[in-house]
DNA sequence: TCGCTATGGTGAGAACTTCTAACCAAACAA
DNA sequence: TTGTTTGGTTAGAAGTTCTCACCATAGCGA
């Protein structure tokens, strides 16, 4: 049982060869990550690091479930410091700064799927609880306009019918809400597209797609933000 | 000059190796094609592709360019094809079914940008020209509301000062529009937010970032493009 | 303090990858 | 017929992931 200087010590080596993955993620994107490249760095030889490993997927595997929860707890913590009215800022502009802070690990969970990587069950559990906290933040746009807006039926103006609809019948598990307090297809729909909305810019932001064109993207995030909070 | 058999075999085995590759592609992704299996499924052995394509950035390129060129043409035939006043609605199904017919040709081009490569500027160019058939429909997006809506001043509720300021002075080559006859800022915002939006469900959905969710992406995209006609 | 075991490291090597070099045969041109 | 260009081969260098056999050492109980 006083062997915690050994389990201490295999967490911190663990810890350390994520640090140069990552390192290495920036640098050359996730095929330039190498297992032989991190050992190296460490000063060990290759080998050694399947010690800690068992394979390059395992280390990929941690490497996304950790950027689930470091982003997870990021948008949470964003969320928790603003004023109830500005949720839904607060969570955007978090949920973009923390994307072009580190385009690489974005791009790491909402990006094109690694090749042969299957994510396994535990991760789809951490990316349900991301999902979660966006849902929540998404579902509130638009409310405010019920506030000082319109009358009895707030802010909708156009029925999504077909949408609402479809939403009101499935998405179950996937959504942010526990048994009992699941709201309509009205709330899921703004949720969802707003969600889609806010990945559209930031996921084109970092991946470049902008570089050249010779305008400043945080301008059109803001314009897209205000947008969505004005229903639009 | 009567060498003509030996061009035509040339590209002839050409595209018969981008073929292989572009079927690589689909079943492992970027990083699963491989020169040397691209030979031996040809009949040939490795080195012997390095006579057709310098290296295997090069096949990369040309399977990037080739993408380009066909999805450009895709819209545009699909643009031709319809209503003025459908030119819109037909560009966007005409894009979200390509994407979801050929998912990673489309996340060749607008997904997570491949390890070490560095686009050509020849690639560039073929890009802007597909930037400019998509931003062109886009552009028109919210026309059909001042049609039918409000009066002279258009369907403009709220003015995106901040964003189409930006866009007026700069978005200058890599708009669509030739010198001349280049619109505003509140036309280039219309088109280049059209563009997020559409990208933001398109790249969920072909990255299965929807699945589990168990909805109909298809009935999300609808919804989305509704929005976007009635200037939402 | 002695010895055992689990752990962490090593080098060798198999099976892949891209890509270069040297060589050979066949097709085309003069 | 002779010569050159082109397309193919095998060999091999340098890299990758990952397995295996071996060795040293850290921490444990007796």
């Amino acid at each position: 049982m006083a062997t915690a200087r050994r389990e201490r010590y295999r967490k911190q080596t663990r810890e350390e060869a994520k640090a140069v993955a990552l390192a290495q993620l920036s640098e050359s994107g996730t095929a330039g990550i190498s297992v032989n490249a991190i050992a190296k760095a460490m000063g060990m030889t290759g080998p050694a690091l399947y010690r800690y490993f068992a394979s390059r997927d395992e280390l990929l595997t941690e490497l996304i479930t950790d950027t689930y929860r470091d982003l997870a707890e990021t948008l949470a913590q964003a969320v928790a410091d603003a004023a109830p009215a500005d949720r839904f800022r607060a969570l955007a502009r978090a949920l973009r700064d923390w994307a072009k802070r580190q385009p690489d690990r974005y791009l790491l969970i909402y990006g094109t799927p690694v090749p042969g990587y299957h994510a396994p069950p535990e991760t789809t559990e951490i990316a349900a609880s991301l999902m979660r906290t966006i849902f929540d933040a998404c579902a509130t746009v638009g409310e405010a306009v019920e506030a000082d807006g319109g009358g009895v039926d707030g802010g909708r103006q156009q029925p999504l019918t077909e949408l609402e609809a479809e939403l009101a019948r499935h998405l179950e598990g996937a959504g942010p809400w526990g048994p009992g307090e699941e709201p309509g297809g009205e709330v899921k729909g703004r949720a969802l597209r707003t969600w889609t909305r806010l990945h559209g810019v930031i996921s084109l932001d970092v991946q470049g797609q902008f570089t050249g064109m010779g305008f400043d993207p945080s301008v059109l995030f803001e314009a897209e933000i205000d947008a969505l909070v004005r229903g639009g």
